[in-house]
DNA sequence: ACGCTGACTATTA
DNA sequence: CTAATAGCCAGCG
């Protein structure tokens, strides 16, 4: 385990990269999906998704709560889905949200696929 | 200031 | 088809 900390908000504002994705990701729709690499784009990271799962990192304290669960990998797979807590709430949400999730994956993930640039000028 | 890590993605073997 | 590697950007020690 490298370290465990990565992000702490030391009562510092930490406005910038992560307030972004944070905003995005609140955007999505119930019942809807979105894929990393599709925030990073509207971000302008596009070419380094891995910005926008450790801004995710940050989500599971940030207030009001981001909707981490919403947030798939490009694949549909349920990914980060052992960060939350507990890893099995993600799926849960899902399929309560009525995405189906079958063995980490997202059914019909192309289907339920939202895209933020749609809703993000 | 430099280096490492990381919930990804795309390409190559 | 599956597996492995490289590229990416931003924060922390």
């Amino acid at each position: 385990m490298a370290k465990l900390n990565s992000i702490k908000p030391s009562g510092k504002k930490e406005e910038g990269f992560f307030e972004q994705v944070y905003e995005v990701v609140r955007q999505i729709p119930r019942g809807r999906v979105s894929s990393y690499g599709a925030i990073a784009a509207v971000l302008g990271t596009k070419l380094s998704a891995r910005m926008v799962g450790w801004a995710m990192n940050g989500s599971h304290m940030v207030r009001p709560k981001v909707p981490a669960h919403r947030v798939v990998n490009r694949n549909g797979m349920l990914t980060g889905k052992h960060h939350f807590s507990p890893p099995e709430k993600m799926e849960e949400l899902l399929k309560k949200e009525g995405i189906r999730v079958i063995d980490d994956q997202v059914q019909d993930f192309k289907k339920k696929f939202w895209n933020p640039q749609e809703e993000w000028s």
